[in-house]
DNA sequence: TCGTACCAATGAAACGATTCAAAGGAATCG
DNA sequence: CGATTCCTTTGAATCGTTTCATTGGTACGA
């Protein structure tokens, strides 16, 4: 019984032709203010909404962008996305958001309901070896902008945090606040980013010639894993203790700070300095305030959204990549020692 | 010039009627090997996609669900995100997902949105006053369920999990293992859970004549609030100390915790007991592995999906209000005196 | 008064899929 | 051989918009 009322209800019950409702709809200044006072009244009185779909079939596209991320639940992940909707927002599109949870199928499922859905683009942080399936979509011309990974820029266009400049970062700041015996514990250097934050770090320790660093290595990028790492840092006793110690992620720093706290044998900073990287929430909370790299989340989603407007608008395949260098938070836990 | 293949495209391409194009996609079995053949064939010269524009206008709804969410970035909500994704990927419908950051106005634009798609229903954790909102979407008959939050049941069905339940879980517990002097710490009790779980722990210290419950107020639900609180405990001295905490949410337990184990003047649990609320992901990683209650949130993820289908299925409009009870967690924070 | 502009409103055509009654063809049976 | 059944394929009609050439009406200037 309750079908929806449709454009032609709306034309009957305001007594005008259907191009006059849909001129209401997306003219307003076309039609006299006399009409247009009746058909919103018939709209209201009917309760219509227009349907989607019909508009896309005839216009061709959507007001929709895919945004495929690899962990809603990963903090950097709901920033860039929250930022991106907003961006999205003001040009008057949405965005659908799909959370692959780094499986390559789920990925591959969200890539072709959006492109049933004819988004107008896509927006993708990729799972593994990218190539293969992107290719197919640059094929299809699905305009396309890979987040948080560096493409190819001859294909597509991208925005991405500079991992070694962070690391750099993170470094240099321990050592201009005197620190000298510098440790970097890290996950496996097969994730990129892990490998790009150490050569970066490597790289300021590098300008300071009595300045040392030593790879701890941690098991996966959790609390726990950076436990482990403080655990085996006590057992070594003072003489032997880096006296700055920056870690591949927050999560990993609050580990190791929960660590060398507990025993009441180190301070930090006034022992040890402690940097993370990513900024988390708990970061500012923590015991000792952390340190930490932040990165340009919002930046992030906003140029991406950005970027892909330029790849609609312009025909012609011109991309670009986009990289933005991460930010400096320090806090207590990286007092200088006089001052801590 | 790149105009995207189309069924009647392919049909040309493989020489059938476009109605054998389109069995082959929705009836395959309606159809002989050959031509099947013949016509995936030509699917993937021409690289179709089907048009679900077209689609959802012509059997009149789409294959999707709309879900509202109070805020991606909180644990809880992703969660119950993910869970539902998955659930509805069971059943062939995609999940689009919308966060309202606590605002009325973005949860209004996503009704529209979601309601413009023709989603087959809305999932939607409200923002505040529930009532005029959804009440429209009930006159349109968009099958809707609400989450976390209980509804008039003679107007939608919900899940929700049971805070009182919860409360009373957490305080029995306290008082299980020999705590007596328990306080409860806890944000405004305008919000609807936190007053819950208090009311549910009153229950619980009532069954111990000997018991008896304080009640603390935080500032807001964070790990600082909770670390105020702390202070505020340790200022007091041991005499007057509480035995048993419960927090109402992990994050101030966290923050109580900081602050009674950076004194060393309080040991946990030997002087005191700490249980939290939701088992974050830190409250298993804290420096005194955090007790806690679990909501079910897999179980209220995929319970809203199924509600759903039960509206959508049937016509008749009969809801149901479905509750869950939470589950608790034992960690090292509520081992008994004895043993801790 | 007629011609010209201008503005508002009209309504048929088009978008790309699904549906379904009908037709065509092969096989089986009496 | 004709009738019946079954299976496959066909293609026109349909969904609800937007678009745009066309129409009707009013105002203005000559």
């Amino acid at each position: 019984m309750n079908r929806t009322a449709s454009i032609k209800d709306v034309a009957t019950h305001a007594g005008v032709a259907v191009g006059t409702v849909s001129n209401v709809l997306n003219y307003p200044d076309r039609v006299s203010e006399r009409t247009k006072e009746r058909v919103l009244r018939a709209i209201d009185d009917l309760g219509f909404v227009r349907n989607d779909a019909a508009r896309q079939l005839r216009v061709g596209h959507s007001r929709t962008i895919g945004l495929i991320v690899l962990d809603v639940g990963n903090p950097f992940f709901t920033s860039v996305v929250r930022a991106a909707e907003d961006a999205a927002a003001l040009q008057g599109s949405a965005v659908l958001l799909g959370d692959s949870g780094h499986d390559a199928a789920r990925e591959a499922n969200y890539i072709d309901l959006f492109q049933e859905q004819r988004v107008q683009g896509l927006l993708i942080s990729p799972v593994g070896d990218v190539t293969a399936r992107l290719d197919l979509l640059r094929e299809r011309g699905v305009p396309t902008v890979v987040v948080d990974r560096l493409a190819d820029e001859s294909k597509f266009s991208s925005v991405a945090v500079d991992d070694d400049a962070g690391g750099y970062l993170a470094a240099r700041h321990l050592l201009d606040t005197g620190r000298r015996r510098l440790a970097f514990v890290g996950g496996p250097t097969s994730i990129r980013q892990v490998a790009d934050r150490l050569q970066g770090a490597r790289r300021a320790v590098k300008e300071e010639p009595d300045a040392t660093l030593e790879v701890l290595d941690a098991e996966g990028q959790t609390v726990l894993a950076g436990r482990s790492v403080g655990d085996a840092l006590v057992q070594r006793g003072r003489a032997d203790l880096p006296d700055g110690i920056f870690c591949a992620n927050d999560l990993l720093a609050l580990g190791v700070m929960q660590s060398l706290t507990m025993t009441h044998t180190f301070r930090i900073p006034a022992d040890v300095a402690l940097i993370g990287y990513d900024d988390i929430d708990f970061a500012a909370s923590a015991v000792v305030p952390l340190s930490s790299i932040r990165q340009p989340t919002e930046l992030l989603g906003r140029t991406a959204i950005e970027l892909l407007s330029e790849e609609v608008e312009s025909q012609s395949p011109v991309h670009r990549a986009v990289v933005f260098t991460p930010e400096l938070v320090v806090r207590q836990s990286t007092a200088t020692p006089a001052a801590g």
